[in-house]
DNA sequence: TTGTAGGCGTTATCAG
DNA sequence: CTGATAACGCCTACAA
């Protein structure tokens, strides 16, 4: 069996609470005691045992993090968010992710997070939310003084902390910029149904209004419909390019529907930015890498993951619950994909 | 302060031991004391203490997978490995998966998980393997009783148990398609150099001992090199498509640089698959969603997974400690970018 | 069917 | 600077 603080203890002739001062870097510990002890447990390979440690110390060391693994533990949105947590959460306090799925079935509500809390699991919670109308957001109550940080996605309740980003207003970015350069003609591919994606409704009013408030008299079929996948964003694309008066620019609410019309353009023998600029949402890794690059909008994920972890490590320390709703500003990539028009 | 056990008891009029074993199901409970000690824990929100639970039960109920996250974490192939395991680990065991970044500072050394292990932390470890010649992967050194299993690549060790697949079929199994299609002159888009990627070499070397044993009297230049990037596999396709005589077929090592290689047929305005078939490796979401669609070699990544979690499962279940190389078959996805040549 | 006693390994408190 | 003692909340073993 491993030694414990006790084995050591005996070798040295002393008791285990000096041990244990000495390995708690407990600084009123003679020097040479502590010599004695350290090359004593090293001598024992001791090793902590975590398990007493949190039990007696009544902290699981765990932040959870909880999120619909299948829709996004794959994406590059939500690997950023993460790399954000580990920047915000300082290493030295020595806390391990713990990743909850809340999609999973023991998971069809959001108390249930305040049980890893209230069970000691986890000493704080980071929801990552799905840019979606998740019914799961809705669940979440704001339960009293549970450290819990929603990053990704407002919640309804507005008892429940979150850090989110203005996704409207990245394309009403868009909108100016294309206009800027001079397009007139700007269509649009929408996103799924807003029952399903909360965050396709709100690209899509954003587009309205800046068309409206430039008066810009677009037919109706300039918002054509898709679901975010590079298919629709091809069927999308051929029926604007088809058509006339053409759009001189397309925005589409998402890369993958934008890369969808990039082919559709191609199919047509039309060139990008030259005959139509096309413009995404999202900046996934490869749209840089497409030729050509994809003008898209980038949403600060890596922040956002890293302000949300913040927020919940200063709940942490000081035991606040954490609160308030933050916003994050949203930017536009212009890469070559978009130019002026041809006239 | 949450209600504890104790506080059950005193309420009932019974001990803490009664209530323990009502709340563990423990049979031997007459129904009434049963009902009147369920009805006083939910009358007081009682919720179990983990970490006492923990504690008292020597284990953690967690199971580590430690993994490169930036490498990995935003990727299909680490999602599917992920949902593997999640498959493979039974529900009703009660674990929680906690996240380890093999890349971290904290984590120089393969050694760390076994400390992990010792100090209780973690009760088994699944290690995802990065397809690379990862440093990392030769430092675990086969722990003695170390329930660990690494997924995606055989590490040096062979002591070390571990569940990968075998990549150089795939890249045979490609050439033997194209050749069976009637190609003759097929190149090859290699990936980066071996010293970084394991992987890459090995995929290189199953073409070139394809084309030998066909008797393929390839040019040298039908072997072009990568890097894995769209861009590396665009310019690979030029050049191979420019030169004569230009091959019928193209494999690249991955589906990123079989994109590219797409994108260059294009620009020399020559037809997938009728003027030159492409076929990559990976399959990606997307490389059923392109147009043409992609024909490419599919890792078992959800059965990797899964199989690892299974061992893993079993081996914390009979105390055992896991052992052996599994070696999974890898197959052929056969869509539009390849066919039979012109003529 | 229920109760009693003790242990798990560490940290906190207070005394010396 | 160090030690004795108790406490943390649950579980196992044994006794009644």
């Amino acid at each position: 069996m491993h030694a414990k603080m006790e084995d050591i203890a005996r070798e040295c002739g002393v008791t285990k609470m000096t041990v244990s001062r000495v390995l708690s870097h407990h600084p009123s510990v003679k020097a040479a005691t502590r010599k004695k002890v350290l090359d004593t447990a090293k001598r024992l390979r001791y090793e902590p045992n975590a398990l007493a440690k949190s039990f007696s110390s009544n902290r699981s060391g765990f932040i959870g993090i909880a999120t619909p693994t299948d829709a996004l533990l794959g994406g590059a949105y939500f690997a950023e968010i993460f790399k954000g947590f580990r920047l915000g959460i300082a290493d030295d306090m020595g806390y391990t992710f713990a990743l909850f799925d809340t999609n999973s079935d023991s998971f069809n509500d959001g108390t249930k997070l305040g049980k890893l809390y209230r069970q000691k699991r986890v000493d704080g919670l980071l929801v990552v939310a799905q840019h979606t109308h998740d019914r799961f957001l809705d669940t979440l109550a704001g339960d009293h003084h549970v450290p819990m940080v929603v990053v990704g996605e407002k919640p309804s309740s507005p008892r429940v902390c979150s850090v989110s980003c203005n996704d409207a207003h990245g394309i009403e970015l868009l909108c100016a910029h294309l206009y800027s350069l001079g397009h007139r003609r700007i269509a649009f591919i929408e996103g799924p149904p807003p029952e399903y994606v909360a965050t396709a409704i709100r690209r899509k009013n954003a587009y309205t209004k800046f068309c409206k408030s430039k008066g810009l008299e677009n037919p109706a079929w300039y918002c054509q419909p898709g679901n975010f996948s590079m298919g629709s964003g091809r069927a999308a694309g051929l029926v604007l390019l088809k058509a006339r008066p053409r759009p001189t620019a397309i925005i589409a609410a998402s890369d993958m529907m934008a890369f969808g019309a990039m082919e559709s353009a191609r199919e047509l023998n039309l060139r990008i930015p030259q005959d139509v600029s096309i413009a995404g949402f999202d900046d996934l890794p490869t749209a840089a890498e497409r030729c050509p690059s994809l003008t898209t909008v980038h949403q600060p994920a890596l922040e956002m993951g890293q302000r949300g972890a913040k927020i919940l490590q200063h709940s942490l320390n000081t035991g606040e619950s954490p609160s308030g709703h933050t916003v994050m500003e949203i930017s536009v990539v212009i890469r070559e994909s978009t130019a002026a028009p041809a006239s």
